[in-house]
DNA sequence: TGTTAATTGTACTAACTAGTTCAATTGGTC
DNA sequence: GACCAATTGAACTAGTTAGTACAATTAACA
């Protein structure tokens, strides 16, 4: 469980990334003298970061159509004429914020090194690994459920994010086998739906935060709640392989 | 400006059983005749079931903000005019596509008889017809996260549709007890914890069928994998609940 | 037969919104 | 020092959008 510390950006809700990518950006980027500027840096990587951090906020927030270019400008560092400059238009602007953010996961599923470890305890690791990622990034959750609710044709745009994922079900597999010779796991199963079912429970926690309070009053995004349903995730994974 | 009839915020009467419910209604409400209509049914129920139809398709579709009210005015065989007299304003109609839609979940929900059945029996029907319905209705997968993604606020002005789901957990826990009676369940689980993992496995499927064909190539749609995963949800329920 | 709710239809408005134009200045690099 | 990319900033535009005004006619019900 990796959540690092959010640093006081200000303005950020801080899900804590298990990458540390994006801390150096949000300082005031110009001496704001005014009228005039008569003095900045120049610093394109960061304009663009601030922005696209300023703008995944704000698609998280809204979702795609609701969310407002001008809004957007009006928090960011720099102006509405930068994010045309840099992006082109909305869409432009979205689909970097997605990619930005599936560049991430794949990241994440890198960094595990389910490999070392015997079967029953790589899946266990998966699952918690997989769990928390979705508990502490809301942000992805939010926007991974946008871009679904315009059937993710901006990721079929984006194409260049194709075959990510496939890593993640080829570590799935990998295990899964290793299960099966040692006599571990049983036969039969897809590491596709292995995947989905992980993925799921760690999805609707998050995904389905807000109706799951206002229906049964519980929040899962308390610590104790999420404790449990963690456990409970890790539990129903291991069973779902076992003999 | 509120003229509403007395009736327009009530007791709407829940339009029949949930399965479809809804074909009767979009049968051509008028004779449209062109210039001036000098013959016309009355029909309240009617013109509200319409733009209800209307308007949740277009919420379903584009999201709150993304759905334009001009449009499903043109949609509708009647006009804008009446979607303001009937619903004040775009979030008094969205609200109401929202409650008439739980009201069909609170319909499905007492349609279920697991009392007469066995645990496990009992169990497995609720997993596999929790999952047929939302693999049934994406208009309402779809409406629910579009609720989340506003935070369900939405949900919480309506207030009426607090403890619906509570008979859900109920139902889940008379069956679980009866379970752990006759030593078929292990100790120690939630029902809410049950309820969850049942959802969780019935609702990704549909609402993220996009990101997942996107990412993976499969359509969970498609009759034969949609078949499978149900099974390894109801297998998945089942083996979570077993001693 | 009279009252009220239901219905029709169009044009309008005020605010909003994505995107552009214009007209510059400054920083880094070779 | 020349050149290009980076940056600034504000006003503007053309189209959109939620919601209203106006002005009527018809159906149902008692």
């Amino acid at each position: 469980m990796v959540h690092f510390p959010s640093f006081a950006l200000g303005d950020r809700p801080a899900t804590g990334s298990f990458e540390m990518e994006e801390m150096a950006q949000t300082k005031p980027r110009r001496a704001d003298n005014g009228r005039k500027a008569s003095s900045w840096t120049q610093d394109p990587e960061g304009v663009r970061r601030d922005i696209l951090a300023v703008a995944r906020a704000e698609f998280v927030e809204n979702g795609l159509s609701g969310a407002r270019v001008d809004e957007i400008a009006a928090k960011t560092s720099t102006s509405k004429r930068m994010i045309y400059y840099y992006f082109g238009d909305k869409e432009g602007l979205y689909r970097a914020v997605l990619e930005e953010m599936y560049a991430r996961i794949r990241n994440f599923e890198r960094s595990l090194d389910l490999a070392a470890l015997p079967p029953r305890e790589a899946i266990a690791t998966l699952a918690g690994f997989t769990f928390d990622y979705h508990a502490d990034n809301p942000d992805f959750v939010r926007l991974v459920m946008v871009e679904n609710i315009h059937h993710a044709r901006h990721l079929e745009d984006s194409a260049k994010i194709g075959e990510l994922n496939l890593s993640a079900i080829d570590m799935i597999r990998e295990v899964y086998e290793r299960g099966l010779r040692e006599g571990l796991f049983r036969e039969g199963l897809d590491p596709i739906d292995i995947h989905l079912t992980i993925s799921a429970l760690s999805f609707y926690n998050v995904s389905n935060r807000a109706t799951i309070r206002q229906v049964f009053g519980h929040d899962m995004g308390a610590p104790d709640a999420r404790e449990r349903r963690r456990a409970s995730t890790i539990d129903t994974v291991l069973r779902m392989l076992s003999r």
